[in-house]
DNA sequence: CTTGACATGAGACGCAAGTCTCATTAGTGT
DNA sequence: ACACTAATGAGACTTGCGTCTCATGTCAAG
C-alpha cells in the first residue's frame, strides 16, 4: 500500500461522516433542547453505533458542534471605518455584543464551559478536544486601544483582566445560577462595570503624574 | 392540631436525614470520586428513595454538599468586635477571605462547578431548583453594611450584582483558564476591581446630590 | 478477479439515573 | 388507646448512555 497517499475516498468518507454528525448535532441544539447520540445519529442519517465510533460520548460530541463565527471578533465590533475613541464606549460597545451572543447560545457556552471545567479537574486525558480559547482579549484590546497609551503596561494588564471578568460567559453564570438575575439587568450592571472600571483605570493614571 | 408548632420530632427527623446525606456526600467526595445516588445513600444509612425525596437529582446534592464550612459567612470575615467602616477595605477583606477559600478548594469547586453547568445546560426542566447557592452576596452585603445608606436602592443592587462577578469561584475559572494568571495577580487584580467598583458607585451617588 | 482491510448497520447487553407503588414503622392529635 | 398521617424501606420499572459482537457492503492492492 502507499505509504505517503492523498485523501483515498475511505478518508474523504470518514471526514464527511464525522462533519455530518457536528452539523446535525449544531441543528439538533440550535432547535433546542439537549439531544441525545440516538437522535443526532438519526439526524445524521447514521447508526448510533457509527457516532460512538467517532465520538467518545454524547457530550464530546455536543462540546465540538460548530460554535465558529458565533462569537463577534474585533472586526465584527469595530469596523475599519468606527472612528470613536471614547474607551468607555467602545468596551461598551464590545461588552454588549459578547452579552448578545452569550445569551444566544447559552447552552452550547455552558456545555464547553462544563466540557473545559471537567478537564482541568480530572487531568487532560483526551488532546481530541479542543482547549479553551480566549477570545475577549482581542476584543478588550481592541475597545482599549485609543486609551493604551494613557495607562501604564502594569495598569493596562490589570484593567485587560478585570474586564476579562466582567466580558466572558463566566458572569452569565453568575447572574443567572447564583444570583437568578435576568439577561436585562445583566446587561446593565456589566454595561455600569465596565464604565467604571475604564473610568477608574484611567483616573488612577491621572493622578499619578 | 397545633397551627404554630415548634420543631417537633418529625421536623428534627427530617433534618437530620438531610444532613445525614449531605456529609455522606460531602465524605465519598472528600474520598475522592464522583460518588452515584445510590453510594451516597448507603453511606448515610439511608435508602435511595429516601434520598430521592430530600433532592432531586444526585448533582443537586452533591452541589449542596461540600461547602458547608469551607467558605467563610460573614461572622468570620466580619467579627462582632470589627469597627471598620470603609466598605472599600471591607469589600477587599471579603474578597481575600473568598479568594483564599476559593484557591485552597480549587478541585472541588471545580468539580461542583462543572456539575451545576451540565445540569442546567441539559434540563431546563427544574425552574424553581435553585441551581447554585449564594454564599458571596452575604458576604458582600455584610462589607457593605457602613455604605448601604449612602447608596439609593438600585444603585446598591447593581454594585452588588457586579461584586458578585468579582468575587466568586468563576473568576477564577476566567484567571487561570482563560487568562493563564496566578493566584498572586489574580488577587492584585480583583482587589484593584472591587476597591474601584466600590468607588464608583460612591462617587456615582454623590455626584446625584 | 480475488482477498483482506475498512466503514457501517443492527441490535443485544450492562449500568446508573430517576420515577413510582406498596408495605412498614413511628410520631401525632383526639 | 385509637385512628391518622408522615417518614422511610424495598423493589419494580423506564430511559438513556456506552460497549460489544456480528453481519453486510465497499474500497484497495496484488
Amino acid at each position: 500500500m502507499p505509504a505517503n497517499r492523498a485523501a483515498t475516498r475511505r478518508d474523504n468518507q470518514r471526514h464527511r461522516t464525522r462533519k455530518d454528525l457536528l452539523e446535525a448535532a449544531a441543528r439538533l441544539l440550535q432547535r433546542g433542547g439537549v439531544p441525545g447520540m440516538d437522535e443526532v445519529a438519526a439526524e445524521a442519517m447514521v447508526s448510533r453505533a457509527t457516532a460512538y465510533r467517532y465520538f467518545p460520548s454524547v457530550e464530546a460530541l455536543l462540546v465540538e458542534a460548530p460554535l465558529d463565527g458565533l462569537i463577534p471578533g474585533p472586526e465584527r465590533v469595530f469596523p475599519a471605518d468606527d472612528e470613536s475613541t471614547d474607551p468607555a464606549e467602545r468596551i461598551d460597545r464590545a461588552e454588549a455584543a459578547l452579552h448578545d451572543a452569550c445569551y444566544r447560545y447559552e447552552a452550547q457556552l455552558r456545555r464547553m464551559l462544563a466540557a473545559s471545567l471537567a478537564r482541568t479537574a480530572k487531568g487532560s486525558r483526551r488532546d481530541g478536544v479542543p482547549v479553551r480559547q480566549n477570545r475577549r482579549t482581542l476584543l478588550i484590546e481592541a475597545a482599549l486601544a485609543p486609551a493604551r497609551r494613557r495607562l501604564s503596561k502594569s495598569a493596562y494588564a490589570r484593567l485587560c483582566a478585570a474586564l476579562a471578568i466582567v466580558l466572558g460567559a463566566e458572569s452569565m453564570i453568575v447572574f443567572r445560577d447564583v444570583l437568578g438575575l435576568d439577561e436585562r439587568t445583566a446587561r446593565k450592571v456589566k454595561s455600569w462595570a465596565v464604565r467604571s472600571l475604564v473610568a477608574a483605570a484611567l483616573k488612577d493614571s491621572d493622578k499619578r503624574r
